[in-house]
DNA sequence: TATTTTTGATAAATCCTTTTAGCAAGTTCC
DNA sequence: GGAACTTGCTAAAAGGATTTATCAAAAATA
């Protein structure tokens, strides 16, 4: 029953001519390689007509290409990667290439596992949202010569490409934009963490608050289990304890929405109460009433510039030092209603 | 540079043996082969020392079977699937699968292509949410022995394995608890579809309304460009028109989203003027003032299930006809406070 | 001692392509 | 007429594994 796939053999004996000139015709070397106009037709044809497709695997395993990228992020079920996902897939797939994800849950064991079961399976190319203590890991990527292109987050350390925002000058004007509009007691919550996409968070809102000689406070929830932990309870205490805080700025939209909760039960208002601003939009900020000021990372620059630099690291000759680094700038979104202005 | 990967003839080579017995070691035939145990674990050290990985791609050609499946959804970035993306990730890694992803926008030509493209690829397993029209490309698929699973929605017409869901007893229980509440006029927003996962919620709708004598109100959004096409807007022009609804089901989630929006600008109050249930829960739900109920498909038993349907369905040795078909139960969450019901 | 068995290994085919090197036969050139 | 090209095509190696069939030497049997 199991259809046997046709191969280049198969065409060749059927026409009784050589392997070779198939292949050479199905290339479209005919020409250069001086087969006769009429011979190529001929196989062209008879190709067309059995529906024959070389075999990938056996074209992966001759030439050393795949034609596959790795695309490992921290959670695919993040809305964040999910929609990231989506646009890389499209640009691909237009380009040949065929996407395998993965997740790392940000744990550096699970991420060096899969790192070597995708070295085996002769993929090429990595695009990574580095976990920590992953450096060694991504230098003997290189070292071994993959393309490897890291987002989200970079390792300073090591010269790796990557597509990346503007963390810190965001977190800079969000926190400027509550400054401005009265907010003296502004509490930054996050999730304890040493990813540098984060640090520069904290750092953008450190700088606002220091430029305006404002004090600083900072909550920082566990990283693991967040919503099992219990986080909404947590920032819950947190904001009772700190009854002078009139500005929360959530590092995340997770840490938002755990924080809306929050506010929810304590029966806070936004905006008279307390003004808010989020890192990472959402769908459901517009949603909310009333609607949540955020920080939209251009999703679909993102995905553009990943496979852009993707393809440039893996159409690269081995000859250059190929090097991408790219930063894009996030979209501020102010979204209470300007009524509201304490 | 680039470190030329060993392989097992660099091996054979370097003990002055042969490939052979390398390749017997190597997949732990060497008692059965009766190689000696003097030269077995010479082999095995020396496999550990130079870390000698073998060449998946190589023994796919030769074994006709890749050990990778294909997750082909509507939509990656949707919260539905791409939760079971995650899910399934998790589970096809540890029996030694890879996944790759790839959204069809429920758009037969797209769904065609790709499947087209993979075949090629030498992939041996299809996870499939069928678009319309697909009929004939999945029989092919079965024709040529691939694995294949539908679900979310599976296809009337053919005999294959599928995992789906409870639509229309839940959607009928979903609508029983409306009327139960008092809801005498309700209204069920869908988008034009003949999947048969709309079709079955319609009719679980439909039934439980005629079971209590009372009479259908459907609304149908056009499928395509939903928020583009002014989707809330276009809602609320509908509860405008039908004043008297006192009750709203809503057949997806993002409907509800829209939904929501439009009961907003109508300044419409949940549950004072009117009732609301949505099909596929949603985190937002839970978060939204009031919360909204909502059918919860079980997401953790999908992917589990589907997974345990596809290694059922690959493991299969060619004899049997395999056939996995399951239907899940869904979880309905009531959500208003009781003190609020009418 | 001669024959059969067992032991411990291996050569070679196969999976399907790409590509280098080369070979006959026909043309051109001087 | 013989050297030098051109033309049109192909044999065979390579890429990295698995597996069947086979083989020489040692051991067991008669």
């Amino acid at each position: 029953m199991a259809k046997k796939k046709t191969s280049i053999k198969d065409i060749a004996k059927s026409l009784g001519i050589s392997i070779t000139t198939v292949s050479f015709i199905l290339n479209g070397k005919a020409k250069e390689k001086r087969i006769s106009e009429e011979l190529t037709l001929k196989v062209e044809e008879y190709i067309k007509e059995v529906g024959y497709k070389p075999s990938h695997l056996a074209q992966s395993l001759r030439l050393g290409k795949s034609k596959v990228i790795v695309f490992m992020v921290e959670d695919i079920s993040n809305q964040f990667f999910a929609s990231i996902a989506r646009k890389i897939e499209e640009k691909a797939y237009k380009s040949g290439y065929k996407i395998i994800y993965c997740s790392t849950d940000n744990d550096p064991e699970k991420a060096k596992a899969l790192i070597d079961t995708f070295k085996v399976r002769s993929v090429d190319g990595f695009i990574i949202t580095p976990t920590p203590a992953l450096e060694s890991t991504v230098l003997e990527l290189l070292e071994e010569e993959f393309a490897v292109l890291l987002f989200d987050r970079w390792i300073p350390s090591i010269d790796c490409s990557y597509v990346v925002v503007e963390n810190e000058k965001s977190a800079f004007e969000a926190t400027s934009h509550l400054i401005q509009n009265g907010c003296k007691n502004i509490g930054f919550i996050t999730v304890e963490s040493d990813q540098i996409q984060m640090i520069d968070r904290l750092q953008g809102y450190g700088h606002a608050m220091e430029s305006h000689g404002l004090k600083k406070n900072v909550f920082m929830l566990p990283f693991h289990n967040l919503s099992e932990f219990g986080a909404s309870s947590k920032i819950q205490q947190y904001i009772q304890k700190n009854s002078d805080l009139d500005g929360l700025f959530f590092a995340t939209n997770y840490l938002a929405f755990e924080g809306l909760q929050a506010l929810n039960s304590l029966k806070k208002r936004i905006p008279e109460d307390v003004l808010l601003v989020s890192f990472d939009d959402h769908y459901f900020f517009t949603l909310f009433q009333p609607n949540i000021s955020a920080i939209e990372q251009p999703i679909e620059s993102i995905a553009e510039k990943l496979m852009e630099g993707m393809l440039m690291l893996l159409e690269d000759d081995e000859s250059s030092k190929p090097d991408y680094k790219v930063t894009l700038p996030n979209i501020l979104h102010i979204r209470e209603s300007s009524d509201y202005k304490i």
